[in-house]
DNA sequence: GTGGGAAATTAGAATCATTCTCAATTAGAT
DNA sequence: ATCTAATTGAGAATGATTCTAATTTCCCAC
């Protein structure tokens, strides 16, 4: 696309991801979580947005996050019964949530892993999806 | 009333667990757990238990559920923002949710897995509590 | 370009699990 | 029996999320 695109200011977004068109508050929340890796709540996503959206509609960020989600393109994380939280990363992945800040820090599994071959699952089992989830501290190293 | 034992019903269960004084209502809500293993939610349990005290209250439900947890007599297990559900087995294990029945499993580690070896944690952590949760279908053996 | 229908956005109301408040009751110790 | 703290109960309050209904925007055919 050559001439001056009709593209918003969020030039580094497709207009399409995985069939969910990219309109301008989708592109914009998106980007924000890609930029910040930190796991925010639809709150903190809406208060941080209303710098390049002043206008934008907290149900809107539920809308597009929501949408977000649905289309695989970012993941929803629940701890306990805490507000959910975004996470940009696709990888399969863990979570750990550091009591002592309150911060989220993505876990890896270690190579070669596959979770399912360590639990004793009911036979004819289809698992569509694994979440992981550790509480704890981070000791002052 | 009169004197005679001043025990209650709940005839099996002990005065006290872990420091916690087991009042007629802890105990016969401990005691539908131990029975139901079908990880109900508060609102099931206060349902349910209405049979054995017919007076009691939701407040007091949601009450006696968090001094069990608080107490690690019971788990108090979360599926994404669904209302929380209430478990009495203590041993370490995950949870598989059927979509298609709704119902939850308890779903055991196969021998010998110390789940934190297989993570790739940040040094110096101290985990406190893992959770796991797997969602799928139980498909028509 | 223009018009029409679908999709997206918005503000505010509604929902609902959970927590809070506070008065009344109960239990345990003195 | 009395005193004090813990517990219970009813209803109000909270707060994250979803719903509703009214615009606004987008896309496509003409």
């Amino acid at each position: 696309m050559t001439s001056q695109a009709q593209q918003s200011q969020a030039n580094d977004i497709p207009e399409e991801i995985n069939g969910l068109r990219m309109t301008r508050q989708r592109q914009e929340i998106y980007k924000l979580l890609m930029g910040e890796r930190c796991h925010p709540t639809a709150n903190e996503v809406f208060m941080r947005i209303k710098e390049f959206l002043p206008n934008i509609s907290l149900a809107t960020v539920y809308n597009c996050l929501e949408a977000l989600v649905q289309h695989h393109i970012i993941r929803q994380v629940n701890f306990d019964r805490e507000p959910s939280r975004y996470c940009p990363n696709l990888d399969e992945h863990g979570h750990f949530h550091d009591e002592a800040t309150g911060t989220i820090h993505d876990i890896k599994f270690k190579p070669g892993i596959n979770l399912t071959d360590l639990l004793d699952l009911p036979p004819n089992t289809v698992i569509k999806d694994i979440e992981i989830t550790l509480r704890g501290q981070l000791s002052a190293s």
